[in-house]
DNA sequence: GCGATGACAGATATTGAAATCTGTCATCGC
DNA sequence: GCGATGACAGATTTCAATATCTGTCATCGC
């Protein structure tokens, strides 16, 4: 139990104890109290800054969500052929969930947890996914790769199909070594569906 | 408590009295116990049919995975286009589940629960499942609908590529209305994506 | 003889009293 | 004045004592 650093209470400092705690705790058992002990303030001062300890939590939850999306939406935006992207986008999102799924389990299952909890907040990053992958089926059309009316329906497809790749639900079976041809067979399929319209 | 009825004891009638008790206590508390007393019998006498707890749950859990292969299997040794077939066959599956899962979401999470301890009964009734698929990918072939050489990846990227759509874990979504058009989206992309080849 | 029984040991689950947590707010010190 | 505090009420969680369950087996009655 460090002594209070001079520095002031900000929501910042706040989220940053949020996730220690939660690392050091898990989900079920890191309280507002354990965040408040570990900034050496009263609980009562988190409450300033957070509503609720519900609040505190979507604002982790959302943090975490979004780290994701930086170099996602690089590969949405590139240049060159639509399928390349594609591949390369669904290629980066799965090796990312599986090394985080991979190299901390319980880290992963932790935000699993939040994930879940805040299901409103994962919705909006879902969107956000099938908004990059509409973005990529966009292109293609405009490039003439792909020729399909509807790119948020098909980038919704693509998504939907891919679910055992990236949806957390199936972290059990990412380890498994039937998962890099199980990918490249989906991926395969679904690449060859979009050229064919 | 009714008396013992004059009917020998037999493997059948303890699953029957075992997916009873489940259904009414559900899978946590479900014990041994329970289904002797439902039968009229000591517990002792249930250990004299079913080595194990474990093993009484295997059977019935293997006795519900199992009857789903009927009509499917039906479906998919039919004749037709195999196009059409599949469209069918996957149609017919996700109906089953969801209405399963609608009608009683209690007992459908019981059952969840079962295959979910039972994972290698669970994985043989997936490779029954993609073997189905298979088949039908076999007779795509043999009719000239389709070229693709490794039948049986293909029936498990389909599987995997549907996972939205048949795999418990999603059941929660399951009753939003999106899911029609998201199942008719993927299953047209995944039908481009075969007759492509 | 043979299926059924119920007492038993060790493992697991239930329960309710005590401890802790969440969220509020009157009060403090600067 | 203003951010921080900690006592407090009601809700939730923990923990240890108690009860129940699983699996075995010597014994029973037919």
């Amino acid at each position: 139990m460090p002594p209070p650093p001079e520095t002031p209470l900000t929501p910042a400092r706040i989220l940053e104890a949020t996730e220690d705690v939660l690392r050091r705790y898990g989900p079920a058992k890191a309280t507002v109290v354990d965040v408040a002990r570990a900034l050496g303030v009263s609980h009562g001062s988190v409450y300033r800054h957070f509503r609720s300890k519900t609040a505190l939590r979507e604002a982790v939850t959302g943090r975490w969500l979004d780290q994701e999306h930086d170099s996602l939406s690089r590969i949405a935006r590139a240049k060159g052929p639509a399928a390349d992207r594609l591949e390369d986008w669904l290629l980066t999102l799965f090796a990312a969930k599986r090394r985080k799924a991979g190299v901390d389990p319980e880290l992963f299952a932790t935000y699993l947890a939040l994930a879940t909890e805040n299901s409103e907040i994962a919705a909006r990053h879902v969107e956000t996914m099938i908004g990059q992958l509409t973005t990529i089926v966009e292109s293609g059309i405009a490039s003439g790769e792909f020729t399909m009316r509807d790119a948020h329906a098909t980038g919704r497809a693509l998504w939907d199909a891919t679910a055992q790749f990236h949806d957390p639900v199936h972290a059990p079976r990412w380890s498994d070594p039937d998962m890099d041809p199980a990918f490249a067979a989906v991926c395969e399929l679904l690449l060859d569906g979009l050229r064919a319209r």
